[in-house]
RNA sequence: GGCGAGUUGGCGGAGUGGUUACGCAGCGGAUUGCAAAUCCGUGUACACCGGUUCGAUUCCGGUACUCGCCUCCA
């Protein structure tokens, strides 16, 4: 029986899961405004949400489980952007959305059933603004329609604030055809150089909330069971997806549950391009950090509470990871994962108390339960291997590291009983140059290679055969 | 100014009203041509001040500090 607990936001505590529809999951998690590489922050955000999706597939079934992932593909920042870079705004979306979902691969994010482009559901938005602007929550007024907050009582309810607080701190200057300051967009006006579809206001776009409240009915209907996203989108975002949604379809109850990320901080504070802590995913895939290493740091923190990215823990998961990666070569996964990694996850997908548990399993050397609860977490898979230890059957490489393992076994014996180890410690170094982790132990001789290890250098001495240094 | 989160041993990080989290580092030992790796052993921490309680790190209140949101942002 599935008994999955998840921290609600809108009620600030920790409920069952208990979905609308028995047996099948609904998911619905902000995805990526497509103008720039995903930083180290949006990763964060991603592997969460993947971890949570792959929980909620292996409790429900595979075909039980919809996930949504948008693609925000209309946005004045794309605007701002493509004219920055002289390119259409396709081509820009277009080679931002492959940057993405490349960098989600990469540190294990399994895309999503669903990733609606905000463009594809213009007609949707279109219908839920007039419903609203027909149910008196929201007014045209110079090209513009607005939501008009003071028509939903419950605007502010997840967020915790009141109208008149946020008014009060509001730092930004009112647009003066708006009745409420906190009113917020759902249509604005195109100049002609700008994209834009007709509508009944005029040739227009939409605003960035509307667009999640539309494709989540398209896709998932007027009540489903999560809804998720960092913390900071909380406010405005996600409390205006709610007053739209709730707004348009008073029968429907939206979302559920709310979940929300914390957010990374670098060096104690959060990332930001003035403080120079500004790192996106490519940035440290180029920098020779595995995406797996990426993924095991964000999982080490407990999603809800701020973590710092920092050079010791990315030490400390690749040494994890390259001892479990060595434990677990060429073992087939058990069939069921651990029951204490399960148990963690169920609890609000406390993947460090998971991590914890894996460690556990590596301690006693249950190397198959080790991998198959190593998976669950979306670690230890066979797309992310070959980065340490694991270069698979096939690979020349894999040859070249054999050929190179008995010329250092052979030496090794000739020096043992010639008592001159000088040829053993000069491959030990041409091999350590070469980006391989040499270890010797009395069971064996084992070389493998370490993150960012040179293959072809290794190919290269390897095919020296018999002339190596 | 308003709203919210956090403060656990050297570091990272779970959890609990009374009993060992876990990892890394450190220390001691085993092993070792050297080293690495590996193995064994080892550490009674929960910001501060009150309250509730037989008993609080764990519940309640306050203080301090840190961080985030209130503007695009995961």
């Amino acid at each position: 029986m599935a008994n999955i607990q998840l921290y609600n936001t809108a009620t600030r505590r920790k409920e069952r899961l208990d979905p609308v529809v028995p047996g099948q999951v609904s998911l619905y998690v902000c995805g990526p405004t497509v103008y720039d590489r995903a930083h180290l922050g949006n990763a964060r955000s991603a592997i969460v949400f993947d971890t949570l999706a792959r929980l909620l597939r292996e409790t429900y079934g595979y075909g039980n489980v919809t996930h949504v992932r948008n693609i925000t593909d209309v946005d004045d920042k794309i605007i701002a952007r493509a004219a920055e870079r002289g390119i259409a705004i396709d081509a820009l979306t277009a080679e931002t959305e492959g940057w993405y979902l490349e960098d989600m691969g990469a540190v294990g994010v399994a895309p999503p059933d669903a990733a609606p482009h905000a463009t594809a559901f213009i007609p949707q938005m279109v219908a839920m603004i007039e419903r609203l602007i027909a149910r008196g929550h929201a007014y045209a007024a110079e090209g513009h329609v607005l939501f008009a907050v003071d028509s939903y009582d419950a605007y502010g309810r997840l967020s915790g604030r009141s109208v008149e607080d946020m008014i009060a701190g509001a730092r930004v200057e009112v647009a003066p055809y708006k009745r409420n300051a906190m009113d917020f967009v759902l249509w604005k006006p195109s100049s002609p150089d700008q994209p834009g579809w007709e509508s009944p206001w005029g040739r227009g776009r939409p605003g960035w909330h509307i667009e999640c409240s539309a494709m989540a009915r398209a896709l998932l209907g007027e009540t489903f069971d999560i809804h998720g996203g960092g913390n900071d989108l909380m406010f405005p975002h996600h409390e205006n997806e709610i007053a739209q949604s709730r707004c348009a379809h008073p029968e429907g109850g939206f979302a559920k549950i709310w979940v929300h990320n914390e957010m990374l901080q670098v060096e104690g504070k959060k990332m930001s391009k003035s403080l120079g802590n500004f790192f996106t995913i490519r940035d440290l895939l180029d920098a020779g950090v595995p995406g797996e290493v990426i993924r095991l740091v964000m999982l080490g923190t407990h999603y809800r509470k701020p973590m710092d990215w920092t050079a010791a823990k990315r030490e400390q998961a690749e040494a994890a990871l390259r001892k479990w990666r060595a434990l677990t070569a060429g073992i087939e996964p058990a069939l069921r994962a651990a029951p204490a990694v399960l148990e963690a996850l169920d609890d609000d997908l406390n993947t460090p108390g998971a991590i914890a548990a894996l460690h556990g399993l590596a301690a006693q050397g249950r190397a198959d339960v080790l991998l198959a609860s190593a998976r669950r977490l979306g670690l230890l898979t066979e797309a992310l291997g070959g980065w340490t230890g694991a270069v698979e059957v096939g690979d020349p490489a894999h040859d070249a590291l054999r050929v190179l393992t008995d010329r250092l076994v052979a030496a090794r014996s000739a020096a043992t009983i010639a008592k001159d180890f000088a040829e053993v410690d000069r491959l030990k170094a041409a091999f350590l140059a070469a980006g391989l982790e040499v270890r010797m132990s009395k069971a064996g001789v084992e070389l493998l290679p370490a993150s960012g290890f040179d293959r072809a250098q290794v190919l290269a001495l390897a095919a020296l055969g018999e002339a190596l240094p």
